[in-house]
DNA sequence: GCCATGGCTAGTA
DNA sequence: GCCATGGCTAGTA
């Protein structure tokens, strides 16, 4: 695993149940803020192997990101299990929400 | 080439 | 609705 890779999942496994982060905060993090992709690469590929919560990474918007019918009917039910709320609109507040590590 | 993003801007190469 | 972004991998040489 590539250091990027690897900081990007212990990043994600460090997000705690009822919060959500951002793929491109997640990069930023990570030390490379525009590799919001990468993040979605690593969800992508990695989630499983890792057990990432991988429902806990929404877009920029508060929106979950994921097209897949299926994934997204489980991502938003996994977030509203954990206390998350999302709009009528499929909006999370992330004011709310949105969780701010102070610690890597 | 992939990918579940992010930003939405204007002048330069 | 468009397009620059970038780390990584599969597949080729």
């Amino acid at each position: 695993m590539q250091p990027f890779t690897e900081r990007v999942v212990t990043i994600i496994k460090a997000i705690p149940e009822g919060k959500v982060m951002t793929y491109g905060q997640i990069a930023r993090e990570a030390g490379s803020p525009r590799a919001a992709r990468q993040v979605v690469r690593v969800l992508h590929s990695m989630s499983r192997k890792h057990r990432l919560p991988w429902h806990r990474v929404v877009n920029t918007k508060g929106q979950i990101a994921i097209q897949d019918d299926e994934s997204h009917q489980e991502q938003l039910f996994s977030l509203e299990s954990e206390g998350v709320e999302i709009g009528l609109n499929g909006i999370i507040d992330l004011e709310k929400y949105q969780y701010h590590p102070s610690d890597f």
